[in-house]
DNA sequence: GCCAACGTTGGC
DNA sequence: GCCAACGTTGGC
């Protein structure tokens, strides 16, 4: 199928729920708070398994767990929303940028992108220590022992469950 | 800094 | 198509 008849499929869907990961040192939640519309495009993904996620299948109104991956601690620190459907990632021909790819060009674009605005950020972040023994997370690709996809679905089960952890976080407070 | 668990590359 | 070597991710 191609990429325009993909799209046209999914555009019935239901509304669905991911997460993606970053490195905070390199680009976090902050940084995002502090963006124009406090919205950005998610450049940089250079796996295929994560690309086809978002060039395929996300659509706009899906939400967003925003994870801080090699972060001390790693945590689920806020929620974001889908606003922008996939276009090519132009930064993976731009020979300066850290992510270049050689065999990506405007005419035969190899990687793609979202546009994703904040929606919230925690008053806690969900360290995985928090999130390790729940049960209704237990099967989560983000708990995977060696998972390393860097957009990631999850289950609307999964999404209740991590919403209901971070208000009672909040409550604490 | 260590290293397990990947995903990709390239020789064959 | 197989698979060893290599580079990367990411928790600890």
């Amino acid at each position: 199928m191609s990429v325009v008849a993909k799209k046209a499929a999914k555009s019935n869907s239901a509304k669905r729920y991911w997460l993606m990961k970053t490195e905070p040192e390199s680009y976090s939640i902050d940084d995002l708070a502090n963006e124009k519309k406090q919205t950005t495009f998610w450049s940089g993904v250079r796996n295929y398994q994560a690309r086809n996620f978002m060039r395929d299948d996300m659509q706009i109104g899906d939400e967003v767990l925003f994870y801080h991956s090699n972060a001390n601690p790693p945590a689920i620190v806020g929620t974001a929303q889908v606003v922008k459907e996939s276009y090519p990632d132009h930064t993976s021909w731009d020979k300066k940028d850290h992510h270049y790819d050689e065999k990506s060009t405007p005419d035969a674009p190899r990687w793609f992108m979202v546009d994703i605005q904040l929606t919230e950020i925690f008053e806690e972040a969900l360290g995985r220590d928090q999130l390790t023994g729940v049960a209704a997370l237990a099967d989560m690709e983000l708990m995977r022992k060696g998972s390393r996809l860097s957009v990631q679905p999850v289950k609307k089960s999964e999404w209740d469950a991590v919403l209901k952890l971070a208000k009672r976080s909040k409550k604490k407070k």
